[in-house]
RNA sequence: GCGGAUAUGGUGAAGUGGCUAUCACCUGAGGUUUCCAACCUCAUGUCGUGGGUUCGACUCCCGCUAUCCGCACCA
């Protein structure tokens, strides 16, 4: 990794720039601030990096990819929290129209006016009559909630209904929940995975590619059991890694030494958080550049019980990638709470509960008619009696004496056998921006050399998510070797996931350097040699190393 | 959103109230060349955007948009 220098990170820019990976979006029209292209070289890049991360999660066992829309019903965002906590609240001005934050009117009576909710914003304007910054007025609207969500209207006209685009997938994966569970056969633990586009309008993007309008988000939903003690092997990973704890700082210590000290509070959050690093190192993340650093409470989001944020540091500093969060059962609970459907699992009990009832209940034909309006009242009120009861007996209920009699009540006796209860799984989460890997892992790989007294730079991603797996180079474009390079890279080309250039043009030198800046692993050179005994010369962009390979034995 | 700076070919820069706007690299064509940005010839391509001042604006002024740096915000 080089020193980071915002020199370097200009040099950098442009270079993705230049070469197509990394590019603004819609420039021809003036652009627009937090969007982004991937060029025709970063397009590829990023499809491997997703598909990278679905298949190494896909590798745990018991995890499904799933696609949900983005365009999502208002209800849906409502249940989950985002209407109503990812807002900033204004309020008009009403004698010149200037919209004002109402926490930011009311911050230097209150430190932490800005979690306060709607109502109590409203009654503490009310109550402190702030001066409108503007225009000194005293004469405030009410207080509604900016959106941060990009809004639209699903539909039509009248019959449209509100809608946002998501600002995470995650809410796809609950409301799938049933789906999911049945898929899996009804047995928990099981996680779905979803690599898709989501939305924030953000007030101000900045750092490039570090805070989006759109962006390319991956995250794994994992429901599990609360009640059933997790036990993972952490013995793979026997080297210590940087944690910042809320209680302890910056420690270095194994995974597994932080979950079995508490510090990592559950299990299952540390063996994700190992498996995230396992993945940041596949594509090309620098392991010195990387830490965990644990969420304060004050910064935790709305849901989350514990969250460890995976940093990588790069040129714009240390940046929060991933977010690892134990969401404890909030979401599948709200959707669960706004529907009225049941997003549960079934526990069984390792022994049937047996409940027996021996006691009285009210026979409805006669009680019913008796007590009318009280009958429910009553029947409450003597299945609470003891089972010796005698009747006649006389209650007070809502200050009327009422006199029961033997004819109103039966005997209730049966013995109930109970095999399991349902519960709402809990789900730990970890949320990758996609985006913001991929900058970091360009950032890494982005190494600035010399090269006989010259400047030379390449990108040493890793095969795995390189855009380009290999460039066919012709040593010079007559005698047949153009052909014969050509016909090698369309053979390249219709190998499944394999993608090759073709590039003619100058000197084999600089077709070398070419590839070696957005990251080719592998040049392969056709030369006059190779008419006749069909080698050709493989060259690795790392070391430079060269050998003669034949045609048929490459390895692509 | 606030304050400051900036905006010239694909990239990086120079420059002027008036002449065909300059340079390097890159890109393309041809030549040359038997494996790491070689060389020669030629070619393509630029003043962010809208308005104003002016006989004339890339240059001066204003708005907008975008970018960068602080502040604020950040699930």
């Amino acid at each position: 990794m080089d020193e980071f220098t915002p020199e370097r990170l200009s040099r950098l820019s442009g270079m993705l720039k230049r070469r197509g990976i990394i590019l603004p979006a819609f420039e021809i029209h003036g652009g627009s601030a937090g969007l982004y292209d991937f060029g025709p070289v970063g397009g590829r890049l990023r499809s491997k990096v997703s598909q990278t991360w679905i298949e190494h999660w896909q590798s745990l066992g018991n995890i499904v990819e799933i696609s949900c829309p983005t365009v999502t019903p208002y209800a849906v965002l409502e249940a989950s929290g985002h209407v109503g906590e990812f807002s900033d609240f204004l309020t008009d001005c009403l004698a010149c129209g200037e919209a004002s934050r109402a926490d930011h009117l009311i911050e230097n009576n209150h430190p932490n006016a800005e979690s306060f909710s709607k109502s109590q914003l409203e009654a503490y304007i009310d109550e402190m009559e702030p001066r409108c910054p503007a225009c000194q007025a005293c004469d405030w609207g009410p207080v509604k909630a900016e959106n941060l969500m990009f809004n639209t209207k699903i539909g039509a006209g009248s019959s449209g209904r509100p809608g946002f685009l998501r600002p995470e997938t995650a809410q796809g994966m609950f409301t799938s929940f049933t789906s999911i569970y049945r898929h899996f056969r009804e047995r928990l633990p099981f996680g779905a995975v979803q690599i898709g586009k989501g939305y924030r309008n953000e007030i101000s993007p900045r750092q490039g590619m570090i805070r989006l309008r759109e962006f390319n988000m991956a995250e794994l939903e994992y429901f599990i059991d609360p009640e059933v003690d997790t036990h993972h092997d952490f013995s793979k990973w026997d080297k210590p890694v940087t944690l910042i704890s809320q209680d302890d700082g910056e420690i270095s210590m194994t995974f597994g030494e932080a979950v079995s000290k508490g510090i990592i509070r559950h299990g299952t959050v540390g063996y994700f958080m190992a498996w995230t690093m396992d993945f940041l190192t596949k594509v090309g993340i620098q392991p010195e550049g990387l830490r965990f650093r644990q969420h304060r409470p004050d910064e935790m989001a709305h849901y989350a019980q514990d969250c460890w944020d995976a940093e990588i540091l790069g040129s714009y500093g240390w940046i929060e990638c991933v977010g690892i969060a134990h969401r404890g059962c909030y979401d599948l609970e709200s959707h669960e709470k706004a529907t009225g459907q049941r997003l549960r699992a079934w526990r069984t009990f390792d022994e049937p509960k047996v409940i027996e009832t021996n006691g009285w209940t009210t026979d409805g034909a006669k009680a019913g008619p008796a007590f009318r309006a009280l009958a429910g009242k009553v029947k409450e009120a003597v299945e609470e009696l003891d089972s010796d009861s005698c009747f006649p007996i006389t209650l007070e209920l809502q200050g009327e004496l009422l006199e029961i009699l033997p004819e109103h009540v039966k005997r209730n006796q049966k013995t109930e056998t109970i095999a399991g209860e349902w519960f709402i799984p809990h789900v730990v989460e970890p949320a990758f921006g996609i985006d913001r890997i991929i900058w970091h892992l360009l950032d890494h790989s982005y190494l600035e050399t010399q090269k006989s007294g010259e400047n030379y730079c390449l990108l040493t991603l890793p095969e795995e998510v390189a855009p380009v797996d290999v460039c066919v180079l012709p040593l010079y474009e007559k005698d047949g070797m153009g052909v014969l390079a050509e016909t090698i890279h369309r053979d390249l080309c219709s190998k499944k996931g394999v993608f090759s250039i073709y590039d003619a043009s100058g000197s084999i030198g600089r077709r070398y350097a070419r590839a070696d800046e957005i990251g080719v692993p592998w040049c392969i050179t056709v030369d006059h040699d190779s008419l006749f005994d069909n080698m050709v010369t493989l060259r690795q962009r790392d070391t430079g190393q060269q050998r003669r390979v034949a045609i048929s034995d490459l390895s692509f």
